[in-house]
RNA sequence: GGGGGUGUAGCUCAGAGGUAGAGCAACGGCCUUUUAAGCCGUAGGUCCUGGGUUCGAUUCCCAGCACCCUCACCA
């Protein structure tokens, strides 16, 4: 059956509905009780299987199931907040019958009824009134699959959400997870700004960046690849504490940690340093994992074992050993004992992150030594390391080699969640540097998972250094991602901006983690792919 | 950009050098307590695209395209 042809007899079936006076495509339907509500309503009734209770609902919702026998038909009902079985009767619709059978799974309907049980213990909706709210004419993915061609998933997302209940919970939580963060800086004082997406002059990142054109101005403008010069410059204005949510832009390659747009929580707060953003993260994981992972890992744990004696009785215990195997369920086990004795324990992946405070803070020369077994000021066997990396170093400065075989070697040991702290000061033009060690910049990453998770400086204000930091040409770094001159920044700090602490974190990454989904792309709704062909139809 | 994998019905997937298969969905029939409802029947295909080998290719070979994984750039 090609889909021209099943999209066709649904076609047919809207005419039908229109036929009888019915509008295939609905209106206002007030005063909607959620799936959930008539659960929580239903409980304290009490009603026994094969009873009906005096309570009246309205559910409305996309058919999910359907099976008709005859004259009674059973539905299941998908809402936003879970699913419900609806009974239709015959004797009980009357006219309203001839509607029901013009249903097509995937439609969206509205119904009215008591609530009652079925003989099997099934909470159920028996409908005397049905309503068309919205026909749909293509047919849905597979009842049992659902979606799992990963690129329809991202291409068709709408079809992915109403097909696959979970991928909704994780833009729940990752709603959550930033309305938590934005409450923990709001509580502590901050204010939430806005600064130009479009800027003249890109900088506070280095990456390439997005061109395009203003027609009136006649200008070059770049999405931006960094909100930073523009919140330090609000430091400047007197704004002691603010941060932005901030979409970025970076024409980078794609990866599962990488999408070219991006979203980072920036903060700036003055008076601070590095060492109080390290706090910052802190507080804003804890509030973040609070919000959504502390509850998401015991009702998972919960799930996984339900399944697992379930598959026990119908399967037998090696399908069951193999499933819990797949789910972690050991892993998850362990986060929710971890949860239950006051830790912050969340699983990524079948690790277990203990995301609790405070993080441990290690030297980067530490950690160069410990996984690359080279000394940091050793310029020669840091550049025999890279070889042995397989790292092209020659041209390139020395901090740049030395970072880049941190990130070959070290960061994918930094599984639990870590600050890095030490930078070499070459690779960092906006940071302060140690002022024992001008070799030293005061920044510090944090790390999860093998992933950089955030970077944070105690930043610098001294106008003059920072006019040279972005004149110095590291060799090494693309010409393209250079920090570019920024005149009026520069302006900016000569008129003074207080000492601060600056910190971004990556919220996809972070919801990432908290929300154990492999790749970025699970965590951001329409993920950049290569456009399709036009659809001739 | 390098390496590996995938591409077959609307969806989820088998399969083989000789006119293409299942389950779900669809259509018709039976069915008033189903639970991925069941039973009987019907229909549905450019086997990703192009070239090559072959009597014959959707299958083998080459190239391309798309997607996934991985490495590199980057957060």
């Amino acid at each position: 059956m090609s889909e021209d042809h099943l999209k066709a007899q649904r076609i047919r079936k809207r005419d039908a509905l229109i036929e009888m006076g019915i509008d295939a495509y609905g209106r206002r339907f007030p005063d909607v009780m959620s799936t959930t509500a008539v659960r929580k309503a239903a409980q304290p009734l009490n009603i026994q299987p094969g009873q009906r209770s005096e309570l009246r609902g309205r559910v409305a919702g996309r058919i999910a199931l359907l099976r008709v026998m005859g004259k009674l038909a059973f539905a299941t009902l998908r809402d936003e907040a879970g699913a419900l079985q609806f009974g239709f009767s015959k004797a009980e619709l009357g006219e309203q019958w001839s509607v029901l059978k013009l249903i097509d799974l995937g439609d969206i309907i509205g119904a009215d009824g008591v609530i009652g049980r079925t003989k099997t213990g099934e909470l159920t909706l028996w409908a005397d009134n049905l309503t068309v709210l919205a026909k749909s004419l293509r047919p849905p993915p597979e009842k049992w699959h659902g979606l799992t061609d990963v690129d329809l998933r991202y291409r068709q997302r709408y079809v992915d959400l109403f097909t696959n209940p979970d991928v909704r919970d994780v833009f729940r939580h990752r709603s959550a997870i930033i309305q938590a963060i934005r409450d923990c800086l709001i509580r502590e004082g901050y204010c939430e700004v806005d600064t130009p997406v479009l800027q003249p002059i890109y900088g506070g990142a280095a990456a390439r960046p997005f061109t395009t054109h203003h027609n009136t101005l006649d200008i070059n403008l770049y999405l931006r690849i960094s909100p930073e010069l523009y919140l330090k410059r609000l430091l400047v204005g007197g704004m002691e504490r603010v941060f932005e949510i901030s979409r970025n832009f970076r024409n980078e390659g794609i990866s599962t940690r990488h999408n070219p747009e991006f979203t980072m929580v920036e903060l700036y707060e003055a008076y601070a340093d590095y060492q109080v953003m390290m706090e910052r993260v802190e507080q804003m994981v804890s509030a973040a994992f609070n919000t959504s992972a502390r509850t998401a890992i015991l009702q998972r744990v919960e799930a996984i074992e339900r399944e697992v004696s379930r598959l026990e009785k119908e399967k037998g215990g090696e399908a069951a050993a193999a499933y819990a195997q797949e789910q972690n369920l050991k892993a998850y086990r362990r986060a929710a004992e971890g949860i239950a004795n006051g830790r912050l324990t969340a699983v990524f992946q079948g690790e277990v992150l203990d995301f609790t405070s405070p993080w441990p803070r290690r030297q980067y020369a530490d950690l160069l030594h410990e996984y690359a077994g080279v000394a940091m000021t050793d310029v020669q066997a840091v550049r025999r390391k890279a070889e042995d990396v397989g790292i092209e170093h020659t041209g390139k400065d020395d901090a740049v080699v030395v970072n880049e075989v941190f990130d070959a070697t070290v960061e994918r040991h930094l599984v639990q969640p870590a600050f890095v702290f030490g930078y070499p000061a070459a690779i960092c033009p906006l940071t302060r540097q140690h002022p024992e060690d001008p070799s030293i910049a005061l920044r510090f990453e944090a790390f999860a998972a093998g992933m950089e998770l955030g970077n944070a400086y105690t930043e610098l204000n001294d106008p003059a250094i920072q006019e040279v930091n972005f004149k110095r040409r590291v060799a090494g770094e693309g010409a393209e991602t250079m920090a570019v001159m920024d005149e009026d920044f520069i302006t900016a700090l000569e008129y003074g901006m207080p000492p601060a602490g600056g910190l971004g974190v990556g919220i996809d990454r972070l919801v990432m983690l908290l929300t154990d989904s492999p790749s970025i792309r699970d965590v951001i709704l329409f993920p950049l792919q290569r456009p399709q062909p036009p659809r001739t139809s």
